[in-house]
DNA sequence: TATATATTTCAAGAATTCTCGTAAATTCGG
DNA sequence: CCGAATTTACGAGAATTCTTGAAATATATA
């Protein structure tokens, strides 16, 4: 591998953080040469700076298509597919969260979905059952949430975010403005969510 | 394993996700039981309704206890120690994303800190280097926006969840509230502090 | 302190995942 | 269609992770 000291450090460092992360050392490192790199490049390149084998990077492009991190480029007069990450590191974000909302949160969300269904509800399970509910009310509500957020564009986003907790005084504020006589929104949030 | 139907059915499912949230099938299926019992299990009893050697159980446990996923539990009378999850999910939401912080972005803000702290920021390398810089931004305007969040109170934050993407239009109002004339509320949510 | 009980450590065998090299398949310009 | 360039599939070996049984350690109680 012969690249330039920062670029090294932070393609290193996501190999190793792969395996956390979900992906091998190949497609972290991949990833990260991708991300850093000014312009695509084809899987001939990535094998001569990361010196992986051939079809280990072409497995390891795959995957990243797999999880829609990477685009595909073709240049005019070449054969060669290049690659490259978004420019637009709020598209990768979006990305990355549907990803893992996908692989992560959703098959559990129908499992729970299936078993309440039939709900044979014995005493014995009654417990169990009553448990599974309440977690999936929860994984609704996060998963309700997360659609509205990833609809949002992303200046709002942004906004939202920088927010932070100064939301909170807003929600405050635009409580005490309900409350005020003669305004019809009022009573619009005193229904508790499931909890 | 002899457990209720849809006992068995969440039990497993944990145990098939478990790779895929970094955690291994027998840790999914112990932490799966514990969330479903009544009350307190111990070591003993959980190899009994799983079937995996006691040594298995114990390093789960072990794992479980570093993610503070499980609570330890003593019984009077009893030397064994017995283990459960919160009763309140919203504990454990929390913890959970608290943890995944901790493993998976945390080390890489370190990382981007320690090497645009350096920045030697050669020719070759500025492109790359502003990539790390905006990603640091990024990843550092989220860990904010968590942290406020993580404060919440969890009525405040349920309530703020179902909003969704209705808090858009909260925004707004309070928008067209601070461009309004005359108005001294209008700049007060500006200057708190986080939290 | 002795003893019985409970937990943890550790090395080894299984199982899974990763990586490579080769071979097969695909694609595109002629 | 042909042939060169490129991508993908596949089997084997390497590396990592999982799981276990046995031995070692810790702990409460008498």
């Amino acid at each position: 591998m012969d690249l330039p000291a920062i670029t090294q450090a932070f393609v290193l460092h996501f190999g190793e953080m792969g395996s956390r992360w979900g992906i091998s050392r190949t497609v972290g490192q991949i990833y990260a040469l991708l991300f850093l790199s000014p312009e695509p490049l084809n899987a001939d390149q990535i094998v001569e700076k990361l010196s992986f084998s051939r079809s280990n990077v072409s497995m390891g492009l795959k995957e990243l298509q797999a999880w829609n991190l990477v685009r595909l480029r073709r240049v005019p007069g070449d054969r060669r597919d290049y690659f490259t990450t978004p420019d637009d590191l709020w598209t990768i974000v979006r990305t990355l969260a549907e990803e893992r909302k996908k692989r992560e949160v959703d098959p559990t969300l129908s499992m729970l979905r299936e078993i309440l269904m039939q709900s044979p509800a014995t005493a014995k399970e009654r417990h169990a059952q009553a448990r599974m509910q309440e977690l999936h009310d929860l994984i609704e509500l996060l998963s309700q949430w997360y659609a509205d957020v990833q609809r949002l564009d992303t200046e709002r986003l942004v906004q939202l975010l920088s927010l932070g907790a100064k939301v909170q005084k807003i929600l405050e504020m635009k409580d005490r403005l309900t409350l005020l006589p003669g305004r019809k929104a009022a009573g619009k949030t005193e229904e508790k969510g499931t909890a």
